[in-house]
DNA sequence: TGCGTTAGACAGATTATCTGTCTAATCTGG
DNA sequence: CCAGATTAGACAGATAATCTGTCTAACGCA
């Protein structure tokens, strides 16, 4: 029960700002014709690598139990926007990386969120959007366990 | 698929401070006593005004379908946090208002909301909290269709 | 070597969410 | 004032997402 609501405490706007880019985002995959993309499963892609990761790292970062992440990589390469490859420096694990079919997709998404991300800055100020991020970089120490 | 990974980029930026957020207000909730409450649940219960709310206002600000905020709503009324009363200036709709029950929870999640956001401030600097939150305060005019 | 930990798979159950449809009530233009 | 369009929300059914628990193989440290 995050918090009450009357004017629009900073987890609600935080939650606005993030559900609207990854939204868009999202609609410009499904625009641009990957129709078989879920948004859980978006995310979990979102989170992978240039090499590769490991299925616990990445459902540690989407906040999602490993099972979880397993079941959307296991869409996920159904599909084949990732494969899963032998971890050399672990042979327990191994790393899920995005298929060139995969990279297109991500070159779209990382498109409209450069698009976004203009408009923001047009809507409130480049300067002041930058400090945003800057600052949740920094608390970007505390929020977050991992890393 | 909101963008690639490597630096941090805004989206994923806000999705960790909201969920951390989130994350410690529902544990705290918990914590409490409160076992029978989701996070579904609450990020539903959280929308409630206090003179009640519509589902449908609910559902848009939780970002789900009607359906979805009426399951949710028909969960957190079997378990005694809302009631649905009739609308007096619309026969079709009704309004979902939390329960005293419900207050105690409200408060105490609240309460650690403030907790969490004086150490955020703690952090980064009070003055660089707030204006993270005026920012996003400026962008939710154009990241928030109603309202 | 041996024990505690980690990676990830498998099974099963539950929760959350969606699309589609339906009724009643409201709103709006002629 | 009425007819058509819209809105609120319920119901049904299906699917997607997520969890807890358990298991095996591999690691890593003492």
């Amino acid at each position: 029960m995050p918090t009450d609501r009357q004017e629009p405490n900073l987890g609600i706007l935080l939650f606005v700002a993030y559900r609207a880019l990854e939204q868009r985002a999202h609609d410009a995959v499904i625009a641009a014709g990957s129709t078989d993309i879920t948004l859980a499963q978006a995310r979990i892609a979102a989170r992978i690598g240039p090499h590769g990761t490991r299925v616990s790292d990445l459902a540690e970062q989407a906040r999602v139990t490993k099972q979880s992440a397993g079941f959307l990589v296991d869409q996920l390469e159904a599909a084949g926007y990732v494969e899963r490859v032998p971890d050399p420096t672990d042979r327990r694990a191994r790393l899920v990386r995005l298929t060139a079919r995969a990279d297109r997709v991500v070159k779209t998404a990382n498109a409209e969120v450069e698009r976004v991300l203009a408009e923001w800055a047009d809507h409130v100020g480049a300067d002041r959007l930058r400090r945003v991020h800057e600052t949740l970089l920094d608390l970007r120490e505390i929020t977050d366990p991992w890393r």
